[in-house]
DNA sequence: CACACGATTGTCT
DNA sequence: GACAATCGTGTGT
């Protein structure tokens, strides 16, 4: 469960559904070609949160993974909406649920986040933190979205057939191993 | 300094 | 399925 707090509207949480990792030795990473200012925040301590611009008009959200210096982060690509989704739909007008956050752009617009919270503490979680939630039955790998180099790797991670996950490419995913309860 | 392009989305055909 | 929107970033000259 990924939550955010607002100061005066509430509360906002979904159920992450899908996520891609990456790491620096990969040509798909922004940390492929070593630190620059902005993928800074992916080299710094784990359990943060990597905010990046892109297309001139999307934000996306990474939770960083390795340890400082290293360079890994997981991309939140998708997640069902559980609580405040009045608050994300005056965000993103006229979309249905379905459409709220399954995509890391629309989702990062539904919970309003920006490069104002690249950089925050998920582990302190004073505005921003991940719950453990109830694992989901199955689970599925597949390619990673939107990719040139590193196409072979089957690092795209998502609750297998559940219906907010981003409209990519799940048919092709392959079954993985049942989750532990 | 110029330029190509992107971890995307929404609209139109 | 094709394509425009829109601009910061990284690379090369």
């Amino acid at each position: 469960m990924f939550v955010r707090d607002l100061p005066n509207a509430g509360r906002l949480r979904a159920r992450i559904v899908e996520t891609e990792a990456y790491e620096p030795e990969d040509p798909a990473s922004h940390a492929f070609r070593g630190q620059t200012p902005r993928n800074r925040t992916m080299f710094g301590a784990p359990g943060r949160l990597y905010v990046y611009f892109t297309y001139g008009m999307h934000f996306c959200m990474n939770v960083v993974t390795g340890p400082v210096g290293r360079g890994s982060a997981v991309l939140l690509r998708a997640a069902e909406p559980l609580e405040g989704l009045e608050e994300m739909t005056r965000r993103r007008v006229g979309r249905r649920p379905i459409e709220l956050c399954s995509g890391p752009a629309r989702w990062c617009q539904a919970f309003g986040i920006d490069l104002a919270l690249d950089g925050e503490d998920l582990v302190v979680g004073g505005v921003l933190w991940i719950e453990r939630g109830t694992p989901p039955a199955e689970t599925a790998t597949g390619p990673r979205v939107g990719v040139r180099a590193g196409r072979e790797l089957q690092w795209r991670f998502s609750v297998r057939d559940d219906p907010y996950v981003s409209k990519a490419a799940p048919a092709r995913d392959r079954a993985v191993t049942p989750s532990r309860s």
